[in-house]
DNA sequence: TCAAAGGTAGGAAAAATTTCGTACGAAACA
DNA sequence: TGTTTCGTACGAAATTTTTCCTACCTTTGA
């Protein structure tokens, strides 16, 4: 079964070796393989061919776009970083807090871990908002 | 392998259908599996048995505890709701936001489906800790 | 020129996750 | 009592995701 033809509207989620890869390419620009592959193995152990056959998966999903008129292939994003990571923070907060933002905040809020400096930070932009 | 064995101090993620089920403990409380299947069957449908044995390796993996005083077991979660919530809440924050809460923050007002009723109400919150 | 290095393609194995069939015991009740 | 209903246990199949082996092509440089 093919959902992607099946549905080809809907937004394809990446799972989390491709959000990885969407990742590296976020930070450094359209990219070979060769280069996310080494960004990878910063983090842990990678076989080339492993995150060669990934962004082929990926460019069959449309995740990402391939320029292929070089030999070394140049993959870049098919989703602007926002629009990827905007529907990713939606079903996160659907699926963990029911919906809505201001639960998030919350729970934000409530966490040790959010440092104060986050805290300044958040205020400040809330600040700016309503100038 | 059993990562669980090797290291059993760090935390275990739940997979996508082992939230589902802690959803439902979390809104209801210690529950049968019987319970929970039919809430995950008000959105899908799924078989008894694949709840049920979804809920023995949640209680394998220590997510879950189990009475199994009667022999309708009652399954109840191992840790309280906000501190998983917390775990996985920093862990997409990592993932997503390069661990700032605040990047996480300007994704959320920057986003059209963030309402403004979720708006005002963070912004109350944040009143409400200043004093 | 030819060997080495580095690239793509693709199948298939491995691992992780999800689903379900089946066996079988306890409880309910006609 | 016996049969139907409802429970758990558990193996295994199905699916999804991840990894890597191998074949083969292109480029580079000794």
């Amino acid at each position: 079964m093919n959902s992607e033809k099946e549905n080809p509207t809907r937004k394809i989620e990446p799972t989390k070796s491709e959000l990885e890869i969407l990742q590296v390419l976020w930070e450094h620009g359209p990219s070979t393989v060769r280069f996310v592959n080494d960004k990878l193995n910063d983090l842990r152990e990678v076989n080339y061919s492993s995150t060669l056959k990934l962004m082929q998966i990926m460019t069959d999903k449309q995740l990402v776009f391939r320029d292929e008129s070089s030999m070394k292939h140049i993959y870049r994003v098919a989703e602007e970083e926002k629009k990827t990571k905007d529907f990713l923070l939606e079903k996160f907060i659907d699926t963990m807090y029911n919906g809505s933002a201001s639960n998030l905040m919350m729970q934000l809020l409530g966490n040790k871990k959010t440092s104060k400096k986050d805290l300044e930070e958040i205020k400040n932009l809330l600040k700016n908002l309503e100038d």
